[in-house]
DNA sequence: CCATGTGAACAAATTCACAGCA
DNA sequence: TGCTGTGAATTTGTTCACATGG
């Protein structure tokens, strides 16, 4: 289909529905992009823009119905299926999210969690135990997981990348510091905090002299 | 000065600068554009853009001095001089951040924890003790934190971000899912995991259905 | 009448392509 | 000669402003 949608638009619609998640459990019922970009700093063009790619959501003159609207957005990103995680990678960031709640709410959830150190294997986070990678196509089919979570130092996450496309997993959060070489059957996001933190330091630079 | 850089630029010049280093670490002295751009997947064109906003780092005909830009980018960034990061919220993610390398490394290090959590108040991570939020002012000034990292819950993000604004902070990195309402004094930089899972579920459901 | 949905105007970012210098 | 540095062309993203329809 349209799978030609920006990953600045998608990011939008995350946080539209986030906002009206908000809402509907302050109870209200209907909003329009004006008020909803007052609300949560946003522009209202760009909510009517963004949700107009998607179909005609909206009531000429009165608004969006929340509870609606949630439905539609929430079909759109899959979020009324079931996500699986697999985070490979047991050190202390991957041992964190396996926890966070953030990776299990919702409709996701981190089904196992993976490190070649054989020390850590066995090991139990939480309900789940560390696996070894050896047998990771099996751990990937009987777990049904979806995404992968690279937690890996730089130097292993090309590997632990290839491994985990070639063991059926289309979908990856790269927490490891490299620019992936990609297969194009999968889609990656790149989360990088270093790079955040170099630009907060080019801004106090900037401030400070 | 010239503050007025695109956040895109500015993540690329991190990029480029991994990249040198890397390439730094092999022995190589000299390199084109076009070289880099292909070896780490970038855009040689982009790459002389982004450089000569900040200088002209090259030599016609020749290319890039590896030693020399990795020193004028480093400059750049501020990475000479030592960051120091206080992380507010010591649950799950903030603890691994705490530990973790990528925060702990290069001019980066975490000089303090806090958590409104009496029970945690005093406990270790690392070699950090947990302090508790009532004397922020004081452990900002003594520990001369300069980024603050919100690792709290989305409900409590707005109210500890002001606080680390009030006793002097001016870049934070968050990580709770809200848009923060900012002081036009500080740069904030926000991380947000459930937007890119969700970002993640809408490829994979184009892809499966 | 009022807020959506949208074409048209504008702005930002990227890519192209080449003049100019080592 | 061969690369950088850079205007010009193009693509992408955002904002404006209004015709359209509930």
């Amino acid at each position: 289909m349209s799978s030609d949608v920006s990953p600045l638009t998608l990011n939008r619609i995350s946080i539209y529905l986030r906002s009206l998640r908000r809402l509907q459990r302050q109870g209200i019922e209907r909003i329009s992009s004006q008020r909803l970009a007052e609300r949560f700093h946003l522009s209202s063009a760009q909510i009517r823009k963004d949700l107009a790619q998607f179909g005609e959501f909206g009531i000429r003159g009165v608004g969006y119905e929340v509870s609606e609207l949630i439905e539609r957005l929430t079909a759109l990103l899959g979020l009324d299926l079931p996500r699986r995680l697999i985070i490979v990678g047991a050190g202390n960031l991957g041992t964190a999210l396996a926890r966070f709640v953030g990776f299990n709410s919702g409709s996701f959830e981190v089904v196992a969690v993976v490190d070649s150190d054989p020390d850590k294997v066995g090991e139990r986070i939480g309900r789940l135990h560390i696996r070894s990678p050896d047998r990771l196509e099996e751990t990937v089919a009987a777990t049904h997981a979806e995404i992968g979570v690279l937690t890996v130092p730089a130097e292993a996450a090309q590997e632990n990348y290839d491994h985990l496309v070639a063991c059926g997993i289309q979908a990856v959060l790269n927490f490891a510091p490299v620019r992936l070489e990609l297969d194009p059957r999968t889609v990656v996001k790149n989360v990088d905090f270093r790079i955040h933190l170099e630009e907060l330091g080019y801004f106090l630079t900037r401030t400070q002299e």
